[in-house]
RNA sequence: GGUGGCGUAGCCAAGUGGUUAGGCAACUGAUUGCAAAUCAGUCACACGUCGGUUCGACUCCGACCGCCACCUCCA
């Protein structure tokens, strides 16, 4: 079976067919750079993450491109309102930074972010400051096209949602009730309430930009364009840019658009209405749209200290890693409801895959005196099915998680050696090209018997004391307590041996006793 | 008020008109010098409430209760 989505405008589940074959154009809408980013939009960003690489897992070459906001609307005043709530923010203001320097600054913390969330990079983060022109472009497209309207004297430009009946398609809205709500800021300027602008002009504004200034336009392929004289010095709406920047790299239809769901309306619903009112074509294919986070089944806010950004939860004693779980593991469609102890399950999970892989390493390396058996092979093939199977379903990751740790429970009972090992191993290896959740650089080793037999030859030279002195242990020197333990042990002094074990363990270095030997995992 | 959605065993969380989802936690047993890891088992005759349809509903329909979101440039 092909993968299925959930499209958010035909409110149904549809089997997603490219529109070039073997390929699929995504993007995403991206983070506003004016604040660290929180695990509320880390959700939405690792959503996206998912669907990218479950593409790739099915061979599909993807381009997807994620957005940067960084055309604020930040004024003098919510630059000082911002004070003493972000810390950054407020250090910005205190250095007195520009409005383009403090965007720079979250947009670098965000990049730092996800990677540590193992976000895969975009192939594109267009920045929205870097494409007014693109914007201008349009906005004068729909001019043009008799979308948009220019206000007398305003100098602005706002769309005429008169002359695009679908708007409200996709978020199932109606206009006329829209306006009826009342809560549509009532503007002489506007022919209809429910009209939005799409180039404002507010001479508090701490970024604009003059369209007819030729040096804006220095290098733009095609030139200056030539732009209604009436439209003043300003700055872009909100939606304008992903609708130009969306068009610029995929195309003007495109397979999927993504987003929270706060963003289905107005945001996603104007876009349509900007795109296709140019091109008069179909703009994104699909809509997918993830459901808020919730903490504690509330909604965060700063007041309750449940704003949590990734740092936050690091000084909690959280890793990234427990993070990325914990959010691949629930359903993008169903509300979320983080909390700390679930970070503390995610945690034990994801230990239970990684002993599984850390057993199948030791194992993969021993000789094999025999072919492979076919219970291992087909345990493989049952794992890869299930699991993208379940991906497939819209992205049904708690399913897939299930067949995972089917896959464990049966690869632990099993005790694969040698080839069958490997071949256990490259499965589970398989399905983390989507999950990417087992850690490259953990270290589990295994020593022997006979290793530790060899060691033991010089254990009564080890200066034990001076080793768990240590305030951290490389492994070195835990193979040098390994082999005094190996002798202690051997000489049923099980004080020493349980002092090793113990003094480690506080230093984050774990023992286990084998039939095989002992094994150690240095901390992460 | 309008629109969309949710309520599943201690916690998290899929799914289905009739046969064990899964994870975490706790407990018991196997294993171990003791732990850890792993295996077996228990908690689980779970599905917000009340009606209706049906041979049979957690699953369909209706009402009600509780919660969330959007309609305010919040992912």
């Amino acid at each position: 079976m092909a993968f299925r989505l959930y499209d958010t405008r035909l409110q149904k589940q549809v089997e997603f067919t490219p529109l070039h074959p073997g390929e699929a154009r995504i993007y995403n809408c991206g983070p506003t750079v004016y604040g660290i980013p929180h695990i509320g939009n880390f959700r939405s960003f690792l959503f996206a993450d998912l669907l990218r690489r479950h593409l790739e897992w099915r061979g599909l070459k993807v381009t997807q491109v994620m957005n940067i906001t960084d055309v604020g609307h930040l004024t003098e005043d919510d630059v000082a309102d911002a004070q003493g709530e972000d810390k950054l923010q407020k250090a910005a203001r205190d250095l007195g930074w520009d409005p383009f320097k403090v965007a720079r600054h979250f947009e670098e913390i965000f990049h730092r972010d996800r990677k540590r969330l193992r976000i895969k990079d975009a192939h594109v983060y267009p920045r929205a400051t870097d494409h007014i022109r693109e914007m201008l472009v349009l906005i004068q497209k729909l001019l043009d096209n008799g979308h948009a309207y220019v206000p007398e004297g305003s100098g602005e430009v706002y769309y005429d949602l008169a002359s695009f009946p679908k708007y409200g398609e996709l978020s199932h809205k109606n206009v006329d009730e829209l306006v009826a709500g009342a809560r549509v800021e009532v503007d002489e300027k506007k022919r209809n309430p429910a009209d939005f602008f799409l180039w404002k002009v507010d001479p508090g504004h701490l970024m604009q930009w003059d369209p007819h200034d030729s040096k804006l336009w220095e290098g733009f392929k095609g030139g200056q364009p030539k732009l209604d004289p009436r439209i003043k010095k300003g700055f872009p709406g909100w939606h304008i840019e992903c609708s130009a920047m969306s068009m610029k790299y995929l195309g003007e239809t495109f397979d999927i658009h993504t987003g929270g769901e706060d963003n289905i309306f107005p945001h996603h619903e104007c876009e349509i209405a900007q795109s296709e009112g140019v091109t008069n074509k179909p703009f994104a294919r699909h809509w997918m749209h993830t459901r808020y986070l919730l903490v504690d089944n509330k909604k965060m806010s700063k007041r309750a200290g449940t704003l949590f950004n990734l740092d936050d939860l690091v000084t909690k004693g959280y890793g990234e890693r427990e993070v990325r779980y914990s959010m691949l593991a629930n359903h993008y469609r169903q509300p979320m409801n983080f909390t700390l102890e679930g970070l503390d399950a995610a945690r034990a999970s994801v230990e239970r895959l990684e002993n599984c892989r850390a057993l199948l390493m030791e194992q993969a390396v021993i000789p094999a005196q025999a072919g492979i058996q076919s219970s291992v092979q087909s345990l493989a093939g049952k794992l890869k099915h299930d699991f993208g199977e379940a991906l497939d379903d819209d992205l049904n990751m708690p399913n897939a998680l299930a067949a995972l740790f089917g896959f464990v429970n049966e690869v632990n009972k099993l005790k694969p050696v040698g080839a069958d090992a490997k071949l256990a191993l490259d499965a589970l290896d398989d399905v983390n090209r989507v999950l990417d959740i087992f850690d490259a650089t953990a270290k589990s080793h295994l020593v022997t018997k006979d290793d530790g037999t060899a060691l033991v030859v010089s254990a009564g030279t080890i200066d034990v004391a001076g080793l768990l002195a240590r305030t951290s242990h490389d492994e070195e020197s835990v193979k040098l307590l390994v082999a005094a333990r190996f002798d202690a042990r051997a000489k049923k002094d099980f004080a020493t041996s349980d002092r090793i074990r113990d003094e480690l363990k506080v230093r984050g270095v774990i023992l286990e006793d084998t039939k095989d030997g002992v094994r150690f995992k240095l901390p992460q």
